[in-house]
DNA sequence: TATGAATGAGTATTCATTCAT
DNA sequence: GATGAATGAATACTCATTCAT
């Protein structure tokens, strides 16, 4: 990938994630990016192939901070790296992590599949455990976890490190 | 409020909801709501008055649907309220819900000091059970329901109703 | 004529004076007249009638500014008299004088008759005091006496002050 | 300056003079220069950016007229060069110079500055020549010539042509 | 690949005017 | 006479997209 199209992703993806899809021109992308308006619809084919292409670097990226939890095989420590997740985001990451938070409520954007493989180890785990219900109990830590990460994208990881310790604790039998 | 006003703010709440702040014209609204386009700007400043004056609206409706949880004085009985909260969402307040939920991205409209009152209760009520850490664990509990909440806004009550017995177990001391 | 159909005249004759006919919305001359935007338009066919009628009302207020040079039978005080006219004034009738001025580029609105009869005197005052080109020397008093009206209304008479008495001995034989 | 941009500011200039600023829409402008509409906004700012850059072009251009007055030596000569002045507006800068006159209203636009050099000339040569009070003298023909101009933009240059020799001759000491 | 001028449909907003009360 | 809600056409301005170079 040249330069500027990484440039024209890299401006995209802040100002989406910080602004809101609709809310950013691209003009202002191009600005951003530091190139002319034109050539993000070279690479691009429209304002919407943008948001696409940024979308689907996710799912490479996201399948890569899944990937330690998968290949795990103790239960317990499977859960425990599932709960560590949130407080793991780089801060170079968040607006990655906006983004896909905010467009979990654009039907096309939001595809739940993306998680079933976290969802099935942790179901596991909890099948392992002894737990009762190990398919509500793996999708309540899914929940949990994922209004963590908001809270932590929102207001700062400092804000919700309280848990972290709160959590592990409270999922060690 | 005259009937065309009403009109405006109802179309308005639907549209914000489902398509989002941005992507909604004023001319689209005008025409859902029956009315002509100038219209919208005589009863509000502008697009974001319109905004702001569904936002007032929402902090009643939100106190409304605390007070019960705030008037309970037994404690077991303060957590079980709560967490039937996201599953007796009315249908017809879905979008109103939407809204709150989308909008939580926007610092100006995300004020978490509506909680607040709902949260010291719940802390209460940890407290009294003798739970070893009240404020976290109450915390804990708004971000299940947050999510819980979200999910039954994005793909209906019934996906989730599995966790309400769920949870009402889990949180019977 | 009513309390209020005069509020609207004066608050229409200071917002063109000020801002300009164009630049003057309806609603803002009613905000200013204190009454309702819809008492414009019973009381004037539109905004261009409003206009209208406060230019009718000039007609009859130049006439009476002009007619003690008219009656004036003596060529050198006709001559004065003319000669002072720009400084005489009133504070509170800026507004109407500068509307005067401004209008004079819209054809509709200048009309040079309305200056006839004191050009017509002073040419007859110059041919008294047998100056060789009455036609034209009266018509120069007339230009100057403009211009410098122009600078009074903009700058104040202060600024302009100096003119008179330096016009005064100019024109005295 | 490309060709569309200098055709918008030409169109503008036309009927800005014509029409006066606020009347005139953008997408007559468009319309009369036969470009988008948007062009216009993307080489101005907004429409008061239009303005401003019509207005800019304007010092140059006056500053080109008073040039051959300010490098004059022989006081007599000055003052009937300048006294020329406004026969020698040639038609089709009609437009511009009324749009001059009709922005002096425009405390904004209206910046005497312009004309100092040439008044400061025009007292020098009434000092030279003896006069009593040079300073007056010299604003004295400025208005003058600034109603003459106003009359000839307004009626057309026959009309003011017989006040050239009877002016030139009056400051003939 | 990259630019930047240009477009045209669209956007929020304003405004003169109407009308029921 | 007077109000104020309501309209619809117009306005300044924006934006995603195209295209010649």
């Amino acid at each position: 990938m040249t330069d500027k199209k990484e440039n024209i992703i890299q401006a995209a993806l802040e100002l989406f994630a910080s602004e809101g899809y609709n809310a950013v021109a691209t003009s202002k992308i191009a600005k951003v990016a530091g190139v002319s308006e034109g050539l993000i619809f070279r690479h691009f084919e429209n304002k919407k192939g943008l948001l696409d292409a940024i979308m689907q670097d996710a799912e490479i990226r996201i399948s890569q901070v899944f990937a330690p939890i998968l290949f795990e095989l103790d239960p317990q420590k499977v859960i425990q790296k599932t709960l560590e997740l949130p407080f793991s985001i780089e801060q170079k990451e968040y607006n990655f992590w906006k983004l896909q938070y905010k467009l979990k409520w654009e039907p096309e954007y939001h595809n739940p599949r993306k998680m079933k493989p976290v969802l099935d180890k942790l179901e596991w785990a909890f099948a392992e455990l002894g737990y009762q219900n190990p398919p509500l109990e793996a999708e309540l830590v899914i929940y949990i976890l994922d209004s963590i990460a908001i809270a932590i994208l929102r207001e700062g990881l400092q804000s919700q490190l309280k848990f972290k310790s709160f959590l592990v604790s409270k999922y060690n039998s």
